[in-house]
DNA sequence: AAGCCGTTTCAGACTAATTTCAGCTTTCTT
DNA sequence: AAGAAAGCTGAAATTAGTCTGAAACGGCTT
């Protein structure tokens, strides 16, 4: 179960999504309304949890977007108590629910659990980029017949390298959407990472690897049979 | 990477700049608005970090009159807590982004980085000229088959003159674009590179050369095949 | 309490990028 | 044409960024 949270209020969202991480959820935040739809466009994900007030594009006009380009993923819409936005405003541009803020994270869940359980699972069930196949429910990363499981990080890793396949990831990238954005997560975590993961696609005998661009990040690279 | 820091409080600008200048920004410093805005309309700066309340001009008014020139500049906007203004109003004014005082040195970097590569997404992939391409998120310079890599200051110098073709680009130029303003790099820093890149076309069998304008600087040439 | 697993931290090895230097070539000046 | 200034470039020296093994850590399970 994928969660994309929108919400530029940088406390907030983290605190959202570690609620959500210890409910086993696996979560990407975004804190402008751009980004949110860019990635929501994405269709990774099983719930959207959007802000409405947002820097460059308010949560409705994400939704209507959204809804424009046929994408029908779940949409929990969060508001400020007191901003006088319109429940019904909201709901008309496409969202499936609405919740005022401050709320419990009970209540958060409970909203999640609802309107993701009226959407038929349609989700895409792994990630493939040449020999390697990344299941996402099981965080196992596999290549013909080996397999090797992956911790939850080095799997948040991966999974953004092989979602962007042939772009450089750059490091901060990979620290504010793994570690979270306020986060005093060091370069060197991401390249204790990196090494974990090259050390897995050796054992799997890939021929994938990772390529390094220095002071910028990343990349995943196919190398010739 | 050039930031301009408009902002009155001449204590508050200083540290601004000092922080820059530990990040290895290049920064211009002003302190009203007006100024704020004509060197805005430069052109020349890759963020523009703009306090709200401001002598001349308000924050808002600047950043309005720059988009009503069509200048898209990303722009970071400061305010005290206690300043009732709106978020709102900012950002519909055209700011990027929007901070409140008194903040972290680390937030500030993270949203100045956040910004600038947000507008770097909706700019071009890559650089043309002739018969080569400079990729402009791997750092590979291409030439039909063949690619070199280019490191971070190689990329820096050939991308300001990819940028400026036909012109020429004075070494004073070169120096504080790529090295930063306050830097003790010297002249022959920039014939090293030069050197590097003639090496590097001449490995592509590119028919672009790069000229030299004594006491000037350089420019690009497309000799014929 | 012991063990396991994922994560973080650290230090030294390693490697690429950058700077520096020196001698050489080209261009300008007189 | 001679000398001076500016520029070029190969090689060496230096610095900065990255990699990785090992150890420390912390939460959970047994």
């Amino acid at each position: 179960m994928r969660v994309l949270i929108v919400e530029d209020e940088v406390r907030l969202a983290d605190a959202l999504g570690q609620i959500m991480l210890e409910h086993k959820y696996a979560t990407d935040i975004v804190y402008n309304g751009e980004d949110g739809l860019n990635y929501a466009l994405s269709g990774q994900y099983d719930v959207i949890v959007l802000d409405v007030m947002l820097p460059k594009r308010s949560g409705f006009e994400v939704v209507r977007e959204l809804r424009k380009q046929k994408n029908a993923a779940p949409v929990l819409l969060l508001t400020a108590r007191d901003e006088i936005t319109d429940k019904v405003t909201g709901l008309d541009c496409g969202a499936d629910d609405y919740m005022t803020k401050p709320f419990a994270p009970e209540e958060l869940l409970a909203r999640i659990r609802a309107i993701s359980r009226r959407q038929g699972d349609v989700v895409l069930e792994e990630l493939t980029y040449a020999d390697l196949r990344l299941n996402l429910s099981t965080y196992d990363l596999q290549r013909g017949e080996k397999s090797v499981h992956l911790g939850f990080k080095e799997f948040e890793v991966l999974k953004i390298l092989m979602a962007n396949t042939k772009m450089v990831v750059p490091k901060e990238d990979l620290i504010t959407k793994v570690w979270g954005v306020e986060s005093h997560a060091e370069d060197n975590n991401v390249e204790a990472y990196i090494s974990f993961l090259r050390k897995k696609f050796f054992f799997l005998g890939s021929k994938v690897s990772i390529g390094t661009i220095r002071k910028v990040g990343y990349r995943l690279e196919a190398g010739k049979l």
